[in-house]
DNA sequence: CCCTAAGCGAGACGGTACGTCCAGTCTTATA
DNA sequence: TATAAGACTGGACGTACCGTCTCGCTTAGGG
């Protein structure tokens, strides 16, 4: 029932991971435009070759580092537990700090133009947070605390991609735009739930 | 008091317009990733000294393109005058549109790595709608019949992010959609305001 | 009788003669290789369309300004009447200072690949030394102190090539070069005829 | 003691030979002006990127053209022990012909404007000559059957000098140039030495 | 203890696009 | 009509990456 057991020389852990820090390191600085394989093996410390055999295109090097969490959209998921105004506001903040936003106009990028991959991109990248906002807010609706004409999926949709429109024109989100969209869209008040 | 009348043969408009259209056909069926000045050139029937002589980088020309009326929003400023749902219903249905989605997520793409394009590119594409949002809601909210704690700008943020938000994740919107986005966000209910 | 009289404006003798200056000063400084039309114009403050007017190809101006005699072989011309020794000595100096040297070549170049300039710019560039030597040996021949079985044409025709030879080899003519010359290839002296 | 055995793919032979022969044909019919860089690599069936990674200028592939042997001097090197006369004789046939003149010409601009490879593709194209030519003068001298005051050095030098001069100017020289030439410059009876 | 299989770095190869330069041609306003 | 200004097509320049291909070397089983 084991496996066959491969032959040959067995694949570099080292340099899988080496690529993949590279690429997210990269993504962060140049963005996904000028994002090169011959830039990431460099990088990485590993020939282009290797990059080849493995992945074969820049998107599917950018997805696997999502997948793999070696790009984790910052203050998402250890967020949960706080109020659904909290979670904004901190997810807000960190999508804002300049060295986030490059690498979520980066991703936004590379999900544009990789049909493959922008499912798996965004599922994982922003699915978590949608998830941890579903269950908020689902939680408000059944307890009362908030309206019950509340779509869940719908709404976690709008907060999401408010801040991600934001990030993408460039407009920064002052410090309590996690409160007035939690007020705006929720009917909340700051401080409650 | 008259201009100083420029010397010189006066630059070729129909080269120009000829390019612009050429990137808008190009964006639209290859995405921004695999648009280059090369395939623009010879798709617009223009030499590529020309194109490198007015703008210089691809992302310039697309920025010209979207503000010159040439890249429209689909279904955007027409809608004026509607309900809010249905304003969002024609948005989400255009946008959904797979001629369209393309366009949005080559744009969305450029807007990423396009520093100084990028804000032109969306108040130009995403700006007219939203206008008519925020004055929609800002109307309903002074007639009573939207809550009076709706911050206008943020909902618009919020209802433009969720289309795109779908769009660039792939996910289509239900015909429904408009309507479960206006009653979730802004409490309306279907067929009113 | 008289002339048909031209209509319009006139030539610009001006322009004319800025430009061939120009290009004897660039062939100098750049080498025929790396002249450019572009490069005339602009040093001779004159717009491209008028050099394309009167001239069309590099090698046109090249040769007129030959013809004209803004361009002159060095050390050519003026030393006539000296021995043939002298003569040659002179021309050596005079073609292997490094300043004629990369003239002497690029003309070499010019006349290499333009069939139809390459004789008049001989002729004027070469012809007047090669006239000089003809009549001196002609001379010599006559009076009897050189063997009566020179061929004049021929023997001036070796004594520029052996010149042009050691100029297009880069290989640099010692200051006797001409004495060596003269005794070896017409049998004379230094210091006689 | 073994040399480091290089990594990598193995430089391609067939690609080097063709890109030389490639340029010898195109120096032959369109001469060195309007060779390019981009003509070669087409005509040798070769990406422009092999030539500028071996090469980088046209003149250095000119040079390794001629120091490889790909480009010969006609009717040089194969001509040593015949007369002196009959040497020039068939130098300058050989010279004359127009398939070779042309090439000929094109390799004196190709030394005319580069610094380095001109005295490499000089004494490779008429070096060997140059010596078969001072080897017989020097036995000649030897021999007495010429005058003792020719200086073999200068005497080739103005032996091929001469035929140089000719071609370059485009005077066509006569069958017996070579004769004439022996006559008056070593003074040699036709037929002689 | 070799043998075979695969991974890997190095680096050449044919290509495509880049951004620049120049050749020629053209169209305008001015002299 | 000549000229300067300057836009235009076209083509070559030299560079950067692409994706593919050989090499030699390394690292594992399995005979």
């Amino acid at each position: 029932m084991t496996e066959p057991s491969p032959r040959g020389r067995p694949r570099s852990e080292h340099s899988r991971r080496a690529t993949l820090e590279a690429t997210r390191d990269l993504l962060h600085s140049v963005g996904y435009d000028r994002l090169t394989i011959e830039g990431i093996a460099s990088a990485a410390g590993v020939s282009r070759q290797t990059v080849y055999r493995w992945w074969g295109a820049k998107s599917a090097i950018v997805a696997e580092a999502v997948l793999d969490g070696v790009i984790i959209l910052p203050g998402g998921v250890d967020a949960a537990g706080g109020s659904i105004a909290g979670i904004l506001n901190a997810m807000g903040a960190s999508l804002v700090a300049p060295e986030n936003a490059a690498l979520i106009r980066a991703l936004a990028a590379a999900a544009a133009d990789d049909p493959s991959a922008s499912q798996a991109l965004y599922t994982r990248m922003t699915g978590p947070t949608h998830d941890v906002l579903m269950a908020s807010i689902a939680e408000g609706v059944q307890r009362g605390s908030l309206r019950p004409d509340i779509d869940a999926e719908v709404a976690a949709d709008a907060l999401i991609g408010a801040l991600l429109y934001r990030v993408l024109t460039r407009q920064d989100s002052p410090p309590d735009y996690g409160d007035r969209l939690a007020v705006t869209l929720l009917g909340v008040l700051p401080g409650r739930v």
